[in-house]
DNA sequence: CGATTCGTTGACTGCACTCAATTTAAGTGG
DNA sequence: CCACTTAAATTGAGTGCAGTCAACGAATCG
């Protein structure tokens, strides 16, 4: 449905609500429908790798991609997992400082980078979104340091969970069910591990203890149930809803 | 000297060319003239808790402080290190996500929330500003989450001194001398273990460690001289000058 | 000069990593 | 549909890096 970019109009997008676009008039919309357009990436295609250029300013409107760095002896990093309405490279830089890899088949709206630049000069509305957007961003990367710098694998673990539940209703647009939440993993256990900061087995070995302790369900490898999801967030060392956003 | 806030001057100002008001006319600055006040607040001091209110936005003028944040059985993350220039605050939010507290004796040049607010829906510059300044802070501490998730903490205490040793090159506007940098670290060293994800005795035993391999030159342990910057860079696990900033 | 805080060093412990084997899942082609 | 292959995930055994606990030394300050 999302192949040909002009049958796609913002009107109906999923993320009309929560992207860079959020705040626009209907005239500014008319202006975006011009200047967009789509692409798509198969699951496990790199977007853009570090250091190269990036000639779009892109948010996801399907989908789900990790920012990532490899040091040269390979050991990894994921800094962000990209969900839909969250965007790709930044006005005023025309190379991306990481790797952009999609981890299920994911769907951009483009915008050329020059162009968006005029556009976020000439459209209040756009500039003052991405700030928002950004500065969001920016207590989330922090807040996930807290976790990096100072959690147990199995805190780190019970937090991703969590963050991603919460994330997740988020794109959803509906709240937390009270009772049992399932979350679909859209990282395999070694990409998890590279959130994480963690090696795949420890990670492995943090899942089989939560599920024994009964904190959650695995149904396969990338659906987890949690039946509490309030004794999940305290074993995540988070105090009720304030603070920590993937 | 900036006890009265009256008698400072934007056009003297030392963090003119580097802070939120960068982009800004005389006239502009005329406009933020009439509306900042200065405030001192003497080292060790909290500025803000997380969870508490924020009056105002503010800039760094002189001095230095840390965003933090505490868990409840007492482990402490630093998030951030604030040096001149560096903003405290956001528009559209009022209260502080994180603990800000002054390093050494520190000047704020601040405007009361709701104005900055509007400050920001009439200037473009001024907005402008504000995003770029955001997007390096959010690529920085993306960079710093590939510091704790991944490497050692030998890797970790070069990091930091690197980093340290170029943004103090930045805030002074002088380049790197080619041959021995001295840095002064404004942090003790359970605040360095804070920002590095370590203990103090661990920090300290890689600092020893670094002296002991001809990295660094300790003179009292407020002051580290790096007599091959790229050597320590390497140590770093930092390829060239890309990338890592704190 | 004594008191107190900060930093360094030492001895030992433990959590997460490494290396390796096994199990489970996901494809692939006959 | 089922053998076969390949990849992903789990589990086990042992190691090592950073943490913990504790003592000592150095700097700062009244």
């Amino acid at each position: 449905m999302f192949h040909r970019s002009s049958t796609v109009s913002c009107g109906t997008c999923p993320i009309r609500k929560r992207a860079v676009c959020a705040e626009c008039s209907s005239d500014e919309l008319d202006m975006l429908e011009q200047a967009k357009s789509y692409r798509t990436y198969p699951a496990g295609t790199t977007i853009v790798g570090a250091g190269e250029m990036l000639t779009h300013f892109s948010s996801i409107v399907i989908g789900c991609a990790t920012l990532s760095r490899t040091l040269e002896d390979g050991r990894r990093q994921n800094v962000g997992l990209l969900l839909p309405s969250d965007y790709i490279g930044r006005p005023g830089r025309s190379r991306s400082a990481f790797d952009v890899v999609a981890l299920s088949d994911t769907v951009l709206c483009r915008f050329e980078r020059t162009e968006f630049e005029k556009i976020c000069r000439t459209t209040p509305h756009i500039a003052s979104r991405l700030l928002t957007m950004t500065l969001d961003e920016l207590d989330a990367a922090r807040d996930w340091t807290v976790v990096l710098g100072r959690m147990t694998a199995r805190e780190k673990v019970a937090s991703f969970l969590v963050n991603l539940a919460r994330r997740q209703s988020r794109v959803d647009m509906a709240p937390l069910p009270e009772n049992g939440v399932t979350v679909r993993l859209p990282l395999s256990r070694e990409e998890m591990a590279n959130h994480l900061g963690l090696t795949i087995e420890t990670t492995s070995r943090q899942i089989t203890a939560l599920r024994k302790s009964g904190l959650i369900d695995t149904q396969g490898s990338r659906y987890i149930r949690i039946p509490d999801f309030e004794a999940l967030a305290i074993e995540a060392g988070d105090d009720e809803d304030g603070g920590l956003i993937v």
